[in-house]
DNA sequence: GCACACGATGTAAACGTTTTCCATAAACTA
DNA sequence: TAGTTTATGGAAAACGTTTACATCGTGTGC
């Protein structure tokens, strides 16, 4: 029951002050805003306080300050295994730049469905967090709405589209990068590209797709319906539906996938059927997640650059703590089409 | 510079003993310990709690108590992509049982090297976690010595070999899943078995490498030096493994791989060359992540029940922090190979 | 030489809890 | 009935900071 009693007593604000015979209001004073100490006793008390080894306790800290110097990041974890590299990415990028602000950063897991929105409710009004950034938005998102409602900081990687309230954003355009992709296939001479996309219910499952309508529309290509649909984002599921898109006697000649792991999926499926992908179909992705480079064709796809959207979302979230506008905190960046060899002219 | 104001103004301690007429230690005996406190006067201050939507502030509650309530984990995060789903599984494993636990996740990610050390120390020294996990252990490895030195609750996700002061740990037992794997193999007929090791300064690269061997000597089989390669655990470092090890005009019958990333690579590099995976060579894997169960040929491989690791390792250290032996928190569980398409009988 | 500002430091009051003491009252024991 | 335990709850002291305010020289302008 006791636990385990720590190797030595931590030293605190009053061992430094009397150490360096001055007052904890002058020790405080030298590590928070030293210019309003003279040098001499500056110096003299950072010496000591590095002698000492001294860490202000952060918990006095912020319980004297109000704030949680925390800033709070939740992942879905569905059952079972999930190998969904975005986050780990995503992760890196925060990190980077949160402790160089000083901020730490808790995570927190949750099954998505019911009990997510009461995870927030639980870092925010249990004021765990300052902040937080919410990542993979939905058309409509509650966590947004919540967060908004409680007028707590935060940015949100991705937008909701029915969200009309302003609110601080980092969007990489999905619009716009299939709609170069799609181009792209139109070029290359392709007219029968089948489209698979994400669950409706994510924002960019909207954006992806638009970005595909938009570039079939103006070459006045009608989509056939049954050449668009709509996948989990899982490798199973690309695999799955594209057995559905090979079955009958014709079939599209690209295949335009909203995220890699599916296009892997859709790979696997044209490899069992003897299918080389970039030559009798071509297949593009999402994401460039690290596989794609390895797949058999390399994998073709829209580059999302992670870590940097992580290390803006941090740049963004402190400024909005620091009190930015929200309307200066919107920003979408352009993805770019990398290609590799699963992309080719339609074979005749 | 100001801010954003909250929306509302916290309701604390005293609002709280103010509403129900008791004193704000009442308040807290109910929450704490509740049958310190008659019944009724404890009914009265739950309700007036619950409709205030008081919720006590963790960092008064921190600082009064000297514990910060949450643990640790820091994730290497090397420059460039990495995709190690292990630890977003881990990481998943470890969020179900902390917050039951009314702990928080403390996520800190660096690059791995000489910074990393500092980052524990940020977090020990800054008393900012009362318990760390822990992972991906190294066989001589300085953050295991640097918390047993600074007598701080950890738990080790893996064994360091090298260090002989006992600690808690949990380690999936690599040498017999190997050794196991290996005789698999034998069993099929194999004699020429290539291996593909991990960095040797990952403790575990050693003991998967001892089942190998053992195995091999067992069977009497000497071990050829050129099929005994060290990878990077990456999938490109597997493809060019494999291309040494298939280039001479006798190449192995089986590859094992001390991590199913490096298998990717095999497979690929198999495939490049009209090889069947499985049929002219098989391959073996370790790890079982999500894709192992999609590629061509599926992945056979030994498991690792990443999840469930997390949630054992929160158990064990919350037995820690509770003041539970250390010799008693040390386990080591037995993985199941998993057989899928990529193991076959050598061709003759 | 005097009022006054100013720079440097100390004093003390928070921040929101938990917990150790006491005080009271009620309930037993002898 | 006196004395002793027991249940209940209040008062107040921490926990380690930051910061508003007070203090005290010291130099400046006139």
């Amino acid at each position: 029951m006791s636990g385990i009693k720590p190797s030595s007593l931590a030293v605190d604000i009053r061992r430094v002050a009397a150490e360096a015979e001055v007052s904890i209001a002058t020790v405080s004073r030298v590590l928070n805003n030293p210019d309003r100490v003279s040098p001499q006793t500056r110096e003299r008390v950072l010496e000591t306080a590095t002698r000492l080894g001294y860490r202000p306790n952060p918990n006095g800290k912020r319980l004297r300050k109000g704030r949680a110097e925390t800033i709070g990041l939740v992942i879905p974890s569905p059952p079972g295994r999930f190998a969904d590299s975005f986050f780990l990415e995503l992760l890196a990028g925060l990190g980077e730049g949160l402790s160089d602000a000083g901020l730490d950063l808790l995570v927190a897991t949750c099954p998505p469905g019911s009990e997510e929105l009461a995870c927030y409710r639980r870092l925010v009004e249990g004021r765990r967090v300052e902040g937080l950034v919410v990542a993979r938005t939905r058309r409509q998102d509650e966590r947004i709405t919540y967060l908004l409602e409680q007028n707590i900081p935060f940015v949100s990687h991705g937008r909701c589209d029915l969200i009309t309230t302003p609110y601080p954003y980092l969007d990489v355009d999905g619009q716009q990068g299939f709609y170069i992709a799609t181009q792209h296939l139109l070029h290359l001479g392709h007219r029968d590209i089948a489209f698979i996309g994400a669950p409706h219910e994510l924002n960019f499952a909207a954006h992806r797709l638009a970005g595909y309508r938009q570039a079939m529309s103006e070459a006045r290509i009608p989509i056939r319906p049954e050449w668009l649909l709509e996948g989990d984002l899982s490798e199973k599921s690309g695999y799955q539906l594209s057995q559905v898109l090979l079955e009958p006697p014709e079939f599209p000649s690209a295949i335009l996938c909203a995220n890699d792991l599916m296009a892997l999926g859709v790979l696997r499926a044209l490899r069992e059927r003897g299918l080389k992908g970039g030559q009798e179909v071509s297949v593009i992705g999402y994401d460039d997640i690290p596989q794609a480079q390895y797949t058999d064709p390399p994998l073709s796809t829209v580059h999302q650059p992670f870590r940097d959207t992580g290390k803006r979302l941090v740049e963004m979230l402190l400024a909005r703590l620091g009190g930015v506008a929200v309307s200066r905190l919107q920003e979408v960046w352009v993805p770019e089409l990398v290609l590799r060899g699963s992309d080719g002219p339609p074979q005749t």
